[in-house]
DNA sequence: CCAAAAGTGTTCAACTTACACCCATGT
DNA sequence: ACATGGGTGTAAGTTGAACACTTTTGG
C-alpha cells in the first residue's frame, strides 16, 4: 500500500445525525484570511472530505474520514452518488482555497460520496485545527464548493432509502422510545404524523421489540423503551412492490 | 478540451432495453485467441464502457458509448454506482485481457456506472468490430470484470427509481397498449399482476392518455393505444411518502 | 395541583385482492 | 369456427386518515 493521495479523486461525507429534535449534518468551517488586513475573505462551510490514497478502498478512506471525527467505527455508510462536473471546484473562491491549501486548481477531482448516520447525543466531535459541528440540514445554505447539491442529493438517498430499509435505528441510541422513532421519520421526511396512526404503523413491525424497561427521571409519564432486531428483521423482511407513480 | 483519456477513470453503461416480452441488456462479446493454436482464451460478456476524456463530463463519456453503439442522442441515462475496489480488474483473465487489449493492467480504474433505458424494438444496435447484442437479464451470469455486480446494482437501482418516477415509458414506444405496460413492470420486477387490478391502478395515473387509435393487423381484439404525457405527470405528481419497511 | 408527554380506539373512506366471462380480430 | 389476447365489475378484506381523552411522572 503506497501513501501517495490520489490528485483526481476524493471522497465526501455527508453525515447525518439526529438528536431527537432535528436533523443535522456535520460541517466543516472554511475560513481564510488575508494575511495582510486580517479580512476574512473566505467564511463559509464544507462537507468533510478526503483525497484517498492511490491504492485504498473509497469506503476505507471514507471510514478515514469519519473515523478521524468521531473516533468510531463501524459507522453506517452507503455510497450515493459521485459528483463530477470538470467545472465543480472552479469558481473563484475555491480556486482560491485550494491554492491557499497547497492543492493544485488546476486538477480535476472527482468525488464519490457517502453518507453517514449517527446518533448526535452519542457522537464526540474531536475538533481539531478547524471548527467542526452539527448543523441542522434544514438551515444549511451556500455551501463551499458543489456541497450544497451534494448534501441535497443525500437527504433524497436518505429519503429513498430509508423507506426501503430500516436504517433509522443508525440514528438512535440502542434503546429509544416511538416518540423519538416518530420524530425521525418527521424530520426526515419534514412532514408530521398522528401518533395513534404511527404507532399502529409501527405495531406491525415485529422486529421492533419493546421492553420491560421504561424512561427514568423525566417529568411526565414515562415512555417505553424499544430496540430494533435485525435478527428478526433478517427474518421476516419481504421484498417490497409498490410502483407508486 | 484535451482529447487524452484519463487513465484511472471509466464509465460502465447497463442499456437495458424492453421487447414486450422480456427485459434485456446489451453486452459486448470479449473474445481473445491464441494467436497460435486459435483456442479461445478468454471467451465471455462484458458490459460497454470507456474511458473517460481528462476533462469530460462522465454524463458526456456514457452518451458517447451509447451513441456509438446505438446512433442515438437523447437516451434516458441515470448514474446509479461507483465500482472502485482497487482489485476489481485484479483476475488473471481481465488482467490478461487488459494487457492484450493495450491497456495498463497496473493501473486503478474506478468506473462511475449508468443505466440507460431503450425500446429494444427501436433501437438498432452498430455492431462494430466486435459482436454487440441484446441478451435477457434473467440469463445473464458470468460478465466479464466485475460486470455481474454492477448489474445486480443496475437492476436494482431500476426498481427503485421506477416506482418513484415514470421512468418505464423511457422503454415503450409512444404509443404503447395496457398489456404491455404491464408486461414490462412484471419483467422488472419478476413477478406477475392480474389484469383487471393492474388496470385499475394505472387508471388513477391522469398523465396515462388513452387514445382514439387501436393496433392494427393482430389476429385478437385490437388493443387500446396509450401515451405517457408528462407535461400531465409533472403537473400533478405529488411526493411519495410511505416508509414500507 | 400543574405541566408535559405517553398511551390508547373507533369510524369512515379509500384501496387491495381475488376472481370469470364476453369481445373483436385474423386465419 | 377457432385461437388469441383485449377488455370489463363486484364483493370482502385491509389499510389509511381523522380525531380526544386519560395516565404517569417531576416539580
Amino acid at each position: 500500500m503506497t501513501t501517495r493521495l490520489h490528485p483526481n479523486i476524493s471522497v465526501d461525507c455527508v453525515i447525518f445525525g439526529f438528536d431527537f429534535e432535528k436533523l443535522n449534518v456535520i460541517l466543516v468551517e472554511r475560513v481564510l484570511k488575508d494575511p495582510v488586513t486580517g479580512e476574512e475573505i473566505i467564511s463559509d462551510f464544507t462537507l468533510t472530505g478526503n483525497h484517498i490514497y492511490v491504492d485504498e478502498h473509497l469506503e476505507d478512506a471514507a471510514k478515514r474520514v469519519l473515523n478521524d471525527l468521531t473516533g468510531l467505527d463501524h459507522i453506517y455508510l452507503e455510497q450515493f452518488y459521485t459528483s463530477e462536473d470538470p467545472a465543480r471546484l472552479k469558481s473563484p473562491k475555491d480556486q482560491l482555497w485550494l491554492s491557499k491549501t497547497g492543492k493544485n486548481p488546476e486538477e480535476r477531482v472527482i468525488s464519490v460520496c457517502y453518507f453517514s448516520l449517527l446518533n448526535c447525543k452519542e457522537t464526540p466531535i474531536r475538533k481539531k485545527d478547524r471548527k467542526v459541528g452539527w448543523y441542522p440540514v434544514s438551515n444549511v445554505t451556500n455551501l463551499g464548493f458543489d456541497h450544497s447539491q451534494i448534501l441535497a442529493h443525500a437527504l433524497h438517498s436518505l429519503q429513498i432509502k430509508i423507506q426501503n430499509e430500516p436504517i433509522g435505528y443508525e440514528m438512535l441510541p440502542q434503546k429509544f422510545t416511538l416518540s423519538q422513532l416518530q420524530k425521525l421519520y418527521e424530520v426526515v421526511f419534514n412532514v408530521e404524523f398522528d401518533k395513534r396512526n404511527f404507532r399502529k404503523k409501527v405495531a406491525k413491525m415485529k422486529y421492533l421489540i419493546p421492553l420491560d424497561e421504561k424512561q427514568k427521571g423525566v417529568s411526565h409519564k414515562p415512555a417505553r423503551y424499544y430496540i430494533f432486531s435485525r435478527e428478526v428483521y433478517e427474518k421476516t423482511k419481504t421484498d417490497m412492490l409498490n410502483f407508486s407513480v
